[in-house]
DNA sequence: CGTATTTGACCAGCGC
DNA sequence: GCGCTGGTCAAATACG
């Protein structure tokens, strides 16, 4: 049961809304077919990721608890362009994931809470240097949500990502023939978005982005209501 | 009939 | 200041 959840279809790549190149890293992707690659919330993904996988995946606890640590730390470490070059021969289920020059304080929290894991710093010391840097990015420019997107390859448009979504609208954006879909969680209280569209260059790709962080659990209920409660526990 | 989706209008940010 | 573009609103429509 658990244990084929390895096996999937689905490809999935965390990567810059704007650049939307995916840079391969080499991880089988831990998630079932049809599931969206968890929305986290940058800092949470390292406990979620780490804490999911065993989980989900049949492989062993140890390397799936290093699992993020080497997405993120190969990500940080290796430069862009080599990243990229690397894309090279993928083709397999991968995890991947790139900076985002959109959202640069997002990715400077992911860069911060390795660095901060790495040195045996804090969350504490985390937050406080993305707030500093936040507040210096909010002067400057419109304070938004923390966001990132993902490109999934998928028949359907709209992931089971655990939550619920009622559209509120629809706009054919510039450069692209597939109209990009906006979605909002139908919880109240609960501000956050997501945008669907489908890749240009590749209309089997939809490239979901999440803006916002939810103030709740998934709603839907999985069968396997372990796996539920463990996503329940880690996801934003 | 209640809820979800569609879609044109409107608004705000950004670049020139 | 103006025009372009993306994002949101809300009335109309579809659906169960």
């Amino acid at each position: 049961m658990m244990s084929t959840t390895s096996q999937t279809s689905v490809n999935h790549s965390l990567f810059d809304e704007q650049d939307q190149i995916p840079t391969q890293m080499g991880f089988t992707n831990p998630f079932p077919p049809n599931q969206a690659f968890p929305p986290l919330g940058c800092h949470q993904s390292l406990k979620s990721i780490s804490a999911i996988v065993p989980s989900l995946s049949s492989e062993p606890a140890s390397s799936a608890a290093n699992f993020a640590e080497t997405l993120f730390s190969t990500a940080v470490q290796r430069p862009r362009e080599d990243l990229t070059s690397s894309l090279v021969g993928g083709g397999g289920e991968h995890l991947s994931l790139n900076r985002s020059r959109v959202n640069p304080w997002a990715w400077e929290e992911v860069t911060n809470c390795l660095m901060s894991k790495r040195m045996g710093g804090d969350d504490n010391h985390h937050l406080g240097v993305s707030a500093m840097k936040m507040k210096k990015i909010k002067a400057r420019r419109k304070v938004r949500e923390p966001r990132f997107c993902f490109k999934t390859m998928s028949d359907v448009d709209v992931l089971d990502d655990g939550y619920k979504w009622r559209k509120y609208g629809q706009k054919v954006v510039k450069n692209t023939q597939h109209p990009r879909s906006y979605y909002r969680c139908t919880q109240d209280n609960c501000r956050v978005k997501k945008r669907v569209e489908r890749l240009a260059e590749d209309p089997r790709m939809v490239i979901t982005t999440y803006e916002g962080r939810h103030v709740h659990s998934p709603s839907n209920e999985l069968e396997d209501s372990q796996s539920t409660s463990e996503l329940s526990n880690f996801l934003w």
